[in-house]
DNA sequence: CAAATGAATAATGTATTCAAAGTTGCGAGA
DNA sequence: TCTCGCAACTTTGAATACATTATTCATTTG
């Protein structure tokens, strides 16, 4: 790339910069993907509650961070403006979007009720083939949640994410399309199982996989819609504990620019 | 431009400022929205037929076209890939997604669904305000429709959005916005007052406006449901004749990779 | 001393350049 | 003649360069 990059000049007191922005350069580093990277770099950053609600995205700063030019960065803030996680101002660049724990909340109420109609498709129409993997994941997530452990969380996420997958084969594409942004566009990885969440999880699902065993397709989208609408204050209380939503009481928090 | 527009987010400080210099916004300034003109470009080429489904968007043509740089352009295919409306191949451009019929009736589906929801929130709390509106926008569309077209087609239309806007404003702020999106990403503007449209419209109109009157939630729910699902009979009945489906009779139709 | 003005600085949006991968077309060999 | 392979051409994706606008900051002025 850039052997001879001019990074002297730069010796103002600006260390934190850096220390919001990690430094990261993964070894896979594919070109036509490099958005994508970029994409989940920041949403990770946003997600997770380092950049905060409001604040401005520092398009520099990524750049310098991934060792990446500002072309695929800029496209990644365009992903993440569609997704709704940042804001762009025409001549002011991104900043984080100020999404409240309502707007979190009704994200999943959204997902819940998209997930639904997969549901109450699934019961309308799904096949034995079907029915019988659903049966089996779902047979493995239980016996985790009983276990008290013994996945680890990757494991649990990834039963979680199948028995969904399944569920949601059973809708058009155009709903299965919603559905993988609706669920990208927010966090589905970090928290899901932490706690009894699990516990929980495994209740609903069984609720769910009843429902559509039984062919009951109202029973089946009311079930999802309330497993979806848990999901989203388990999702809205795992980020607020991350410091996600602006807290009144947090006096560091204008950090950026006095908004508001 | 359209001064019913409901301006959310720009929250520079100075609200209330008794100045004798009113804002103005000249409609030459083209920069730092050069994106958001090819987005709207493109899109029209493909929602037209224009581009049939499958076939490569040229960057180089729209450069041209536009006389615009590439890079706008770049960010615009991104927009329409999370549009759905193309598809992005890492290294090989990208191309018209290939929309079936059954595709755009799930995407109107979605569409209902989420509508659905905001007319079940507006049966339960709509206040008398908005009420009143809404008969006002219903008994102005209504005339129209009455009249056999006494009103242009764009104001049937601005109608029709009203219609809905106001019943979405009962809704929370994600799913208004994921409303939006949803609208923007088909056809809404072109089609939807042809032939004798607006006499079904009305129709549902009048039923959906019945139902939220009432307070009756699940009425409220399932009306708008069926109203775009219907709308999504006539926009996949407007999209075929358009030529916007693969024709089985066009043997040029198999351009890229087939999607299983 | 506060507000306002203007220059200096930084950051954005767009254009242009560059390297790498894809595509195409032609010729050699079976 | 058909197929495979190689080389020239295209196009993409990313990096860099440039022009314009936002922001900061010091200075001035009432």
């Amino acid at each position: 790339m850039e052997p001879t990059t001019v990074q002297e000049g730069v010796e103002r007191g600006d260390v934190d910069r850096p220390s919001r922005y990690p430094a990261r350069t993964p070894a896979s580093r594919r070109r036509g993907v490099l958005g994508e990277e970029v994409v989940d770099y920041v949403r990770e950053l946003i997600l997770t509650g380092t950049l905060r609600s409001g604040e401005k995205v520092d398009q520099q700063a990524i750049s310098e961070a991934l060792d990446v030019s500002r072309s695929p960065i800029r496209e990644a803030l365009v992903v993440l403006s569609r997704e709704g996680l940042v804001e762009l101002t025409p001549r002011r660049g991104a900043s984080v979007a100020r999404l409240s724990r309502e707007d979190i909340v009704d994200h999943y109420a959204l997902f819940g009720v998209v997930a639904g109609r997969a549901a109450a498709l699934a019961a309308e129409g799904l096949d034995a083939e079907g029915l019988a993997e659903l049966r089996d994941v779902h047979a493995s997530f239980l016996a985790a949640g009983s276990d008290g452990g013994a996945l680890d969380p990757d494991d649990l996420q990834q039963l979680n994410h199948d028995f969904h997958r399944l569920i949601n084969l059973a809708a058009p594409g155009r709903t299965r399309w919603l559905l993988r942004h609706l669920e990208h566009s927010v966090p589905t990885s970090y928290y899901e199982f932490a706690d009894g969440w699990n516990r929980v999880a495994v209740e609903h699902h069984a609720a769910i996989l009843d429902a559509i065993a039984a062919g009951d397709v109202e029973e089946a989208r009311r079930a999802m819609e309330a497993h979806l609408q848990a999901s989203g204050e388990a999702a809205a209380a795992e980020l607020a504990a991350r410091g996600f939503f602006d807290s009144d009481d947090d006096p560091e928090a204008d950090l950026g620019e006095g908004v508001g």
